[in-house]
DNA sequence: AAGTAGTTTAGAACGATTTTAAAGTAAAAA
DNA sequence: TTTTTACTTTAAAATCGTTCTAAACTACTT
């Protein structure tokens, strides 16, 4: 399926920004990243667009389930390829999120979901720190 | 141990304020609340504090491990006076949190910590919703 | 008591994100 | 195809949480 169908699928307008943002981040390659870092991205490939574009079509993206926000307490929003469930290693100094698979974690024990509430997705965050 | 004690103990100087902040949090319940959500439990209290000293001592206070501050990507920070290593649900439509206690998760597996780190802490975070 | 290092404060500044409102574009209707 | 409609993009302004500044204040040390 190729992006403009995706877009179509998703229920968005294949406009020519998204398509060029389709284009970064629907490769198939697994990344987390920030507006800005995109925005460089655009301006690498020979394109611009405006920040405010930028924030709207991640914003359609996340609610189509095109793309993810991670949970981070960093004061910019981090964004995340990678739709499959899964965890992260954190390293709280530098910010810098790797990738879990789902397959290499497995909980024994879940507690149980409070009353009048349905259980959507479990996340593991691993804190990690420089060996010194 | 009265809570300039608690101070004295975490290197902090008792200060006025610090001692109107550590009688609201040091209490020994478990809460989660923003910086404002303090300003007004302040001002509720007969008390007043600029803005600036309160995110000054949120921030001392975290750094002695008085209190922690949540990863989530809500706009807002969000501190959490239960200390211990606990985990949460997350209503993610209204943004609340609710402390799951450590033993009521359990790890069959977990994956190998990256070359050079250490591992610095486990959170797992299960985001519910409102049944329908 | 005097010195000094740390703290508080109002207000300015900052940075990420959202809003505004006007111009542009994609899809639907005719 | 033309027209209409709803949706989208944009630059610029606004907003909002948070941090900085620098002057006044306070806790601790000598
Ligand atoms: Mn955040
Ligand atoms: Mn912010
Ligand atoms: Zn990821
Ligand atoms: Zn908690």
């Amino acid at each position: 399926m190729n992006n403009k169908e995706k877009l179509r699928k998703a229920g968005l307008r294949p406009t020519k920004q998204r398509m060029i943002i389709a284009d970064i981040l629907l490769d198939g390659i697994d990344r987390h990243f920030t507006a800005e870092n995109l925005q460089n991205e655009i301006n690498s490939s020979g394109n611009s667009m405006s920040i405010a574009t930028i924030y709207n079509c991640l914003k359609k993206f996340r609610n189509c389930g095109l793309i993810k926000q991670v949970e981070s307490s960093k004061d910019t929003a981090i964004f995340d390829t990678n739709i499959n469930q899964h965890h992260h290693f954190l390293d709280e100094e530098t910010g810098e999120l790797i990738d879990i698979e789902n397959d290499e974690v497995n909980l024994r024990k879940l507690p149980k979901i409070p009353q009048g509430y349905l259980n959507n997705g479990v996340e593991v965050l691993i804190k990690i720190k420089k060996q010194i």
